[in-house]
RNA sequence: GCGGUCGUCGUCUAGUUGGUUUAGGACACAAGCCUUCCAAGCUUGCGAUCCCGGGUUCGAAUCCCGGCGACCGCACCA
């Protein structure tokens, strides 16, 4: 299979899903746009199946709760963010070899400047730096065109005459923190809880490339998972404790070694690799999801963030990767304890607090010592400024003007003096109930066309020359085909009716009596069909049909009566292939 | 954005020293015949203004310029 022009699988699955409709370039008659594409009618379903796994492991077993907000925000949402600074990288061109430069990263590299700094400057200062420091194009030695900024973000003015900016979201996340006042509410006032937004973020990459890897408009699925940092654990880990975790850690990539280690959820956790128990939690659950859309365990590594990749708001992160043909480790999920970076940023630019509130277990008891002015004292002694005495005395620090009294036998505020008989001075109880914070957020974050290619890419394998798409029957786009064996003698009909019952029954089914059979079986294990079924002379006589594997082409023979339910079983992964009837000898 | 290579039916491609090319083939697809289980065979059909725009020329898929797109390298990827 692999003598002559050995493609790759990144041009193999897309010559395959251009020719079956799964995927291909945008706007190709008008000569298409980079980093846009169109998901066809298989891959719009294997699509929708991936984002409907997400839901199925967070929304229907956690209990994660489900938002879908609006892509154009106003320029204040990310402002606040940080994205706009953030998203704006300043830029510099070799005025002589026309190549392009991160001024930042210069700066930091040969001025000595911290990341901390170059953040805060202008483009002027910024192109003023550059000249003090003698700084020129560390390839040929040119100077370097004024300094611009490069908005990886797409930007709008909301409505027709107002300068309002708004920005395409970069992030589904953004969202969910705007939100949260009112989902906290939704949430039962309750911690912890989550949310999740599936939906299309945009960013306009400089250049996209890679197909389906790195796309100007995409599918996001941002979680956010809320906490309190005070309690930090996680309810769940329990049940994925003994799951292994490839581990690739910032300090073994600092070395420029390569060592990953494997650990148990539960090791990582104990050892500190992963500091929040939440993001080891969510890490498990990503490695469930890519492993049950068709990657390899052994593909998938989780590689730590060094402090120069991390994200403006994270305080540790690891990416997902998965090992693809032509590139090697792509990331296909992140995972960032964003602490309380979000919520703070959008309190302090909404003046909205978003603290929740939590009542201590026990109410705290505090005794303090109270001044209470008597004002049938105070009031013939200060007469009209009497008032002012008394607030003033609220105010004055209590254990002071005790001390002072017993001291002295008098206490000043400001030029009054107050004597031991115009105050009382009590003991009061007081009782905290409880304290306001602002939650802690993990969030894992997966880029769904990335899960879409590298279930296209795990999937793809070719038998006998044939390609197999063997997707896992939980996200196979078309389940079933229903064929007759030959278009003659009534068996076509009888396949109609047999297709009719199956697609009432709710299986994406599809019918095909074109070509020899052998063609059909060919076609249809390209669209990744898991099972076939074909109706022969017998299905007329005793109502049996022939069962066809996808992966292993065996068959089985098994009554149209029971078909249905079996079916159901076969796919909620309840019962295997040979469970569906009868094994007949292969040939 | 920069540099290199490239762009012909749905897919893969022949042709590219400018001229019988109404751009050829294979696969795929469709209709029919045949066919009792893995891309069989036969017949017929559909399908490309040769990426787009401009220029040179009597004549351009072929040469030149610009654009768009793809791949590789650099840079970028919070």
């Amino acid at each position: 299979m692999d003598n002559e022009a050995k493609q790759d699988k990144f041009t193999a699955v897309n010559e395959l899903a251009r020719r079956r409709g799964f995927f291909w370039q945008s706007y190709e008659i008008y000569g298409g746009a980079g980093g846009f594409v169109t998901y066809g009618p298989l891959g719009a379903r294997l699509k929708q199946n991936i984002e409907a796994k997400l839901r199925e492991l967070f929304v229907t077993k956690l209990g994660i709760l489900e938002l879908e907000s609006a892509v154009i925000a106003p320029g204040k949402v990310f402002e606040a963010s940080g994205h706009v600074d953030h998203f704006k990288e300043p830029m510099v061109e070799c005025s002589q070899c026309h190549k392009r430069f991160r001024a930042d990263h210069l700066l930091e590299e040969y001025a000595k400047k911290s990341c901390v700094e170059t953040e805060k400057m202008s483009l002027d200062e910024i192109q003023q730096a550059l000249e003090k420091n003698g700084i020129t194009c560390p390839d040929c030695g040119g100077t370097f065109k004024p300094p611009q900024r490069f908005l990886t973000m797409f930007e709008t003015t909301i409505g027709p005459y107002s300068g309002a900016v708004g920005y395409g979201r970069p992030e589904a996340a953004q969202g969910i923190f705007v939100e949260f006042n009112r989902l906290y509410a939704v949430a039962r006032e309750k911690l912890p809880f989550g949310v999740i937004q599936i939906g299309h973020a945009l960013r306009n990459e400089i250049s996209p490339r890679q197909g389906l890897i790195r796309l100007r408009e995409f599918t996001i699925a941002d979680l956010e998972f809320f906490f309190d940092p005070e309690e930090p654990g996680c309810c769940l880990l329990k049940n994925v404790e003994n799951e292994t975790l490839r581990l690739y850690l910032a300090e073994e990539r600092l070395k420029c070694s390569e060592k990953t280690i494997d650990v148990t959820v539960k090791e990582a956790v104990a050892k500190q690799l992963i500091r929040s128990e939440w993001q080891a939690f969510f890490m498990a659950m990503a490695k469930k999801l890519l492993t049950e859309i068709g990657v390899p365990p052994e593909k998938q590594r989780f590689i730590e963030k060094t402090q120069w990749e991390k994200a403006h708001y994270a305080s540790q992160s690891f990416d997902q990767e998965v090992y693809v043909d032509r590139w090697g480790w792509i990331e296909v999920s992140g995972h960032a304890y964003r602490t309380d970076f979000d919520l703070s940023s959008h309190m302090k630019a909404s003046g909205v607090d978003m603290r929740v509130y939590k009542e201590y277990k026990t109410p705290v008891e505090k005794e303090e010592l109270v001044v209470k002015p008597i004002m049938a004292k105070l009031g013939p002694a200060f007469k009209k400024e009497a008032a002012k005495v008394a607030e003033l005395l609220q105010k004055a620090p209590a254990d002071e003007v005790a001390a002072s009294l017993e001291k002295q036998g008098f206490y000043m505020v400001e030029s009054y003096k107050i004597l031991p008989e115009h105050v009382d001075i009590t003991k009061q109880k007081t009782v905290v109930r409880g304290t306001r914070f602002i939650p802690h957020v993990v969030e894992p974050s997966f880029g769904c066309d990335r899960l879409f290619y590298v279930a296209l890419e795990y999937a793809y394998g070719v038998k006998d020359d044939r390609v197999v798409m063997s997707f896992p029957r939980s996200i196979a786009p078309m389940q079933v085909g229903v064929y007759p064996l030959v278009s003659k003698d009534g068996l076509v009909e009888k396949a109609r009716e047999v297709h009719r019952l199956l697609a009432n029954e709710g299986f994406m089914a599809e019918f095909d009596e074109t070509g020899s059979i052998g063609r059909r079986y060919a076609r249809a294990d390209e669209a990744g069909v898991p099972l076939g079924i074909t109706i022969d002379y017998d299905t007329l006589s005793d109502g049996t049909v022939t069962i066809r594997d996808r992966d292993s082409w065996r068959q089985v023979r098994s009554s149209l009566k029971d078909l249905p339910a079996l079916l159901h079983k076969y796919f909620q992964g309840k019962i295997n292939f040979e469970d569906l009837g009868t094994l007949l000898p292969s040939k």
